[in-house]
DNA sequence: GTTAGTTTCTT
DNA sequence: AGAAACTAA
């Protein structure tokens, strides 16, 4: 807390004043620079979508009023390289301190330990905090000090922790402002023209900001909450907690939260009210969820790249693009799974349980790769969030030790009659469908012709069959899984030959590559809603191609895509066609908003299903990560199971890209991860093969 | 109470 | 798919 020159606070995803412990710590050391810097291009394949980008943008002008009446204002910054425009502004500003909270992604670990790095070699102190978990992911281990590999041991130990999370902090209630008459803002452009119009829509059902946020988690903690566990069955009811955004950027803190959620757990179990603990459990328990993402992400940084069950990346994904279209359009002949896919093109939102659906018939009826979904989801949820993203579609694809089998597959058909009992949610997001009546409304493939005529339906013309029939995908399914099977013991036997080394890190069995012809931020003109829009024929404003896509029909998708195809250029995600680097540290050097000459011509080739493991290999990480002990931070503590914690100036164990692998300390070691799992008695044959010293640097 | 059959949930 | 939690006699 050394006196002298002003602090920089840092802001990234953690857009609020109250609780926010970077922004505390530069309150009480002094006079303070509160600072934005946009890079996405640091991002590397993961250019936040328009809806997400949409949200950021208010949410920024949302901090920067409150951090005005508070005596400063918020300095935003362009940039390619936040480190760099973190030592100009301490060039300008003259801070002798820089305070931010962490991020558990790869890629922010890696340039977070860079900053703290560069600026700490310029006399610069230092310090980060936690501002976006109840734990740091490195206070939460099992007896034998090794991170936890499945999510219910996890939280059953977050929730028995020796010490509470951190108490939530007031807002300052004044700000010393640094001298920033030499740091002028940028003017950072979240949007271009073509995505004005949809995105004024967004404002009509959202509103970012932390101070919105706060007023959310109210009126959710005072109402919905006591019937969450009651509600969550329902594909469209509107009890969800719609926090998941404001989360995301760290407009509220999952510290109070938490607490909130607490005392009326307390209050309930006093009460003796038993759906209201139930409640309050399973509510905490997706908070947990989230969590988990970032312990995960943390632990496991190429989760959100690679299988975390090695053997999985011997699957041979179906690779074909017309898959991957008609499921982003809504075209696979399965209703509820439509449904899902035009409110999501929609309205940038989902229901938790129609995610699963949506993602579950991606990975085991299509069985195209889980990384383009989840790349899909990431450009078009408002909610998008890298961890959690790969948390779900992880557990989805049967990757996770404690995920869903691999080879279970739910059938749309049922599910539908689960979650959507009287078909109401599928006929508001498939108006062609609306007269058939609820007997057939999960599986017109099966209604008589008399009933499909009645409704105006024509299978095949007006609404399509079934892209791949159930049957014919759990035959797909066992074949793909034996054909893993066999790749898997070659491997394992030419490990054991010590013949070969690094096969997981040979082309044959990268990652697949983006299709290369697709735009992966689909024209999407939303309305979300926590109640989607019920006269969506006639929104104000609207473009035609909302309408198009609000009242979806076969000719009508196909004359947009036509247009697509023969307009301008439109927006696309930056990186979105090239392919996804492990972890992208070539920095674009374009300044401007990526923008992309989207339309191609449409590879032919790309229209027969192939069977692979890797078409289009991509390069290598030209770097590995490794976590070391923390051993630089003055205020490391060696044992992390000790009660005591650092509330200032958090301890992050410290990344570098140029170790040659990963540390010891946060793999189990062969045996480990593994016996303990439940993941073993169902899938024996991995028993000996999972290795977890491997899984951890190629897997 | 007991037991066999049924539904729900799984991160 | 399998366990756990429910129901119906």
């Amino acid at each position: 807390m050394s006196g002298g020159g002003c602090s920089i606070v840092w802001f990234r995803r953690d857009l609020r004043v109250e609780d926010n412990p970077a922004l505390a710590a530069g309150v009480r050391a002094g006079s303070v620079v509160a600072v934005f810097i946009w890079a996405p291009e640091e991002e590397g394949p993961y250019y936040p979508g328009r809806v997400s980008r949409w949200w950021l943008k208010q949410s920024l002008s949302h901090l920067d009023s409150s951090l005005r009446s508070l005596g400063t204002a918020l300095v935003a910054k362009r940039s390619t390289d936040s480190v760099s425009s973190l030592l100009e502004l301490v060039k300008a500003t003259g801070a002798t301190q820089l305070f931010f909270n962490h991020l558990y992604d790869p890629l922010s670990l890696i340039r977070d330990h860079r900053a703290k790095e560069v600026l700490t070699a310029q006399g610069v102190t230092v310090r980060s905090f936690n501002a976006d978990l109840l734990y740091e992911p490195w206070e939460v281990s099992d007896e034998q000090g090794r991170p936890f590999t499945t999510f219910a041991d996890f939280w059953e130990r977050c929730l028995s922790m020796p010490f509470d999370p951190e108490a939530p902090l007031l807002p300052p209630k004044r700000i010393i402002s640094g001298d920033i008459s030499r740091c002028p803002s940028d003017t950072l452009v979240f949007e271009d023209e073509s995505e004005k119009g949809s995105n004024a829509l967004l404002a009509r059902a959202w509103s970012p900001g932390w101070s919105n946020a706060d007023k959310a988690l109210t009126t959710f903690i005072n109402g919905p909450l006591i019937e969450y566990s009651e509600n969550r069955r329902k594909a469209d009811s509107a009890t969800t907690s719609f926090l998941s955004p404001h989360l995301h950027f760290g407009e509220v803190s999952v510290r109070k939260l938490f607490h909130l959620v607490r005392i009326k757990q307390v209050l309930w179990a006093n009460e003796g009210n038993k759906a209201g603990e139930e409640s309050v459990n399973l509510f905490l328990k997706s908070i947990g969820l989230r969590e988990y993402s970032r312990y995960m992400s943390f632990n496991h940084p190429y989760s959100l790249e690679r299988p975390l069950l090695g053997h999985l990346k011997f699957f041979p994904w179906v690779v074909d693009e017309n898959y991957f279209k008609a499921w982003r359009q809504g075209r696979t002949g399965y209703p509820l799974v439509d449904a899902g896919m035009r409110e999501l093109w929609a309205t940038g939102w989902l229901h938790d349980r129609i995610r699963v659906v949506v993602s579950s018939f991606f990975v085991k009826v299509l069985q195209l790769p889980w990384r383009w979904g989840m790349k899909y989801f990431w450009d078009t949820l408002l909610d998008a969030d890298l961890e959690s993203d790969a948390l779900g579609w992880q557990y989805i694809s049967g990757t996770l030790p404690d995920g869903r089998e691999f080879d279970r597959i739910d059938n749309p058909q049922f599910e539908g009659y689960k979650f959507d009992p009287n078909g109401e949610y599928v006929r508001r997001w498939l108006p062609e469908l609306a007269r058939l009546p609820t007997e057939w409304i999960h599986h017109p493939w099966n209604a008589p012709e008399s009933v499909l005529q009645a409704a105006g339906i024509e299978l095949g013309s007006n609404y399509p069959l079934p892209i791949v029939g159930i049957d014919a995908a759990k035959a797909h399914l066992q074949e793909a899984l034996s054909i893993m099977w066999q790749h898997e013991a070659a491997s394992r036997a030419a490990i054991e030959n010590g013949t070969e080394e690094g096969l997981g890190d040979s082309s044959e069995f990268a990652p697949i590559a983006f299709p290369q012809d697709v735009q992966m931020e689909e024209e999407i003109a939303p309305a979300p809603s926590p109640e989607p829009a019920r006269n969506h024929n006639h929104l104000p404003g609207s473009t035609r191609r909302y309408e198009d896509q609000m009242v979806p029909s076969i000719t009508s998708l196909v004359r947009a895509e036509d247009e697509e195809t023969s307009s301008d250029v439109r927006n696309s995600v930056g990186d979105s066609r090239g392919e996804v680097p492990a972890t992208n540290m070539n920095v674009n050097m374009d300044h401007d908003p990526p923008r992309t000459d989207v339309m191609e011509a449409n590879n032919p080739g790309a229209f027969q299903a192939v069977r692979t493991n890797a078409n289009n290999p991509r390069p290598h990480n030209n770097f590995t990560m490794g976590i070391h002990s923390a051993a630089e931070d003055s205020t490391a503590e060696s044992s992390s199971t000790t009660s005591r914690r650092e509330r200032d100036g958090g301890v992050v164990p410290v990344w570098s890209p140029s170790a040659s692998a990963y540390s010891d300390q946060f793999v189990g070691d062969e045996n480990g991860i593994g016996a303990s799992s439940s993941y073993l008695p169902r899938h024996p044959q991995s028993h000996q093969i999972v290795n977890w010293r491997r899984l951890s640097q190629t897997g």
